[in-house]
DNA sequence: AAACACCCTGACAGAAACTGACAATCAGGT
DNA sequence: ACCTGATTGTCAGTTTCTGTCAGGGTGTTT
């Protein structure tokens, strides 16, 4: 049946990274390559964020683009919640992403969803961060794996300098830190960002370095 | 086309709280009800939520059931952030439900998503909230708008006894907060869940009154 | 229990959609 | 200009879908 085909080239472009051609669809599918160029005309023209290009083949437009899920009442208000604590706890760009998410949501399950209009979970003010925190652009420099120059102030009020590979950020109740790898002391370190003076974010990449790795420290905890 | 019809029912269904008749569903698509029949059969053997019963009609099984939908990077790192605040901020039970979302997602994302497997957004450890805060207890009299006897101990120690209609439950660093109405008082209160000794969910429902809800009190902050 | 509302499936003839093969066109690279 | 690969249009044959009809079952209300 031809939905479950259209549903097919969704989950084979999702599952890859790189541009899928037509042929190796069809390959896949047990279909002629003149039937994926329809099928994917049939899923652009309902609105699936596949592109194509000559020569390189079709893939999901940037960004991810989640199947239809079902939640139980308990996983809806548990996702609700956390995007709400993200909100409240972020600076302007991560609660304007969070916005984003809340609105697609929204938009989907309308009027019906008591969860949205009469929440039962809500999130207390606490600190919100401001946009000099610098989360937003520590988050970048993380993302883009560009090494920082940090101006840090410790709990004695002395500044030092040190250029770092930014790894990862972590939300504590009042707080948010930077994991980096130092490679003068070849440790992690971490920085509140309420003590980082200043930062200067270079344009020297560092590449991925088992053991050097967020994911690394945070399984070290 | 079919797969279209096939989508529309679901956001017919989707958007109704009440189930619907499979002629109510082939007038507004324009066709048979035999064909309802048969895309009902085939939403269902594709793992569609739908449900049917004779002499009630169609309705999407307990629970939301999303359609796709589609995210930048920096909205499902909100997102994924989000669920892991949850998890860290929540009771065994939110955090389970929070657990099977992320579960969800992973395996619609699979192994091409990084922001799983290498996330750059962490949550640092808090406070979690024993399974002894009552915090799924209370989620529950509230949801079913019970009345709750509350044995209350202030900061001073002293202890109180009131019953209350539980509205919600406000996370904030550090503790829960419950927010009730106080019909004794004739306002709102709140009670920091640890500060609460004791509580005995009574089997007295309450019914919504405007000026009483908890939206009511979040609007007032 | 009876009446009403609604779900459900099989069969069939006709209609609609789909498919693969082939040809023509387009776009990019050499 | 030529080559290669992607894309679109066309067509005959195949497959799927549709509405009608018949027959059977379940849930809710009176």
């Amino acid at each position: 049946m031809r939905t479950i085909r259209l549903f097919s080239i969704l989950d084979v472009l999702r599952g890859r990274k790189r541009p899928v051609s037509a042929q190796v669809l069809a390959d896949s599918l047990g279909v002629s390559v003149r039937t994926i160029y329809r099928d994917i005309a049939t899923l652009q023209s309902m609105g699936a964020p596949v592109r194509g290009e000559g020569g390189v083949g079709y893939q999901i437009e940037a960004g991810f683009f989640l199947p239809p899920l079902h939640f139980e009442q308990d996983e809806l208000d548990a996702l609700l919640l956390g995007i709400r604590m993200v909100t409240a706890r972020g600076d302007d760009t991560l609660g304007a992403a969070a916005a984003r998410v809340l609105s697609k949501i929204e938009t989907v399950l309308g009027d019906t969803e008591t969860s949205l209009n009469q929440p039962l979970l809500a999130v207390g003010a606490g600190p919100r961060q401001a946009k000099s925190s610098g989360l937003t652009d520590l988050k970048s420099a993380t993302q883009r794996r560009l090494k920082t120059k940090v101006i840090y102030k410790d709990d004695r009020g002395q500044l030092s300098e040190r250029v770092v590979r930014p790894l990862g950020l972590t939300a504590f109740e009042a707080v948010w830190v930077l994991t980096a790898w130092c490679e003068t002391r070849e440790a992690f370190r971490n920085f509140r960002l309420d003590r980082i003076a200043s930062f200067e974010i270079t344009d020297q990449r560092f590449k991925r370095e088992p053991g050097k790795e967020f994911n690394d420290y945070l399984r070290s905890l």
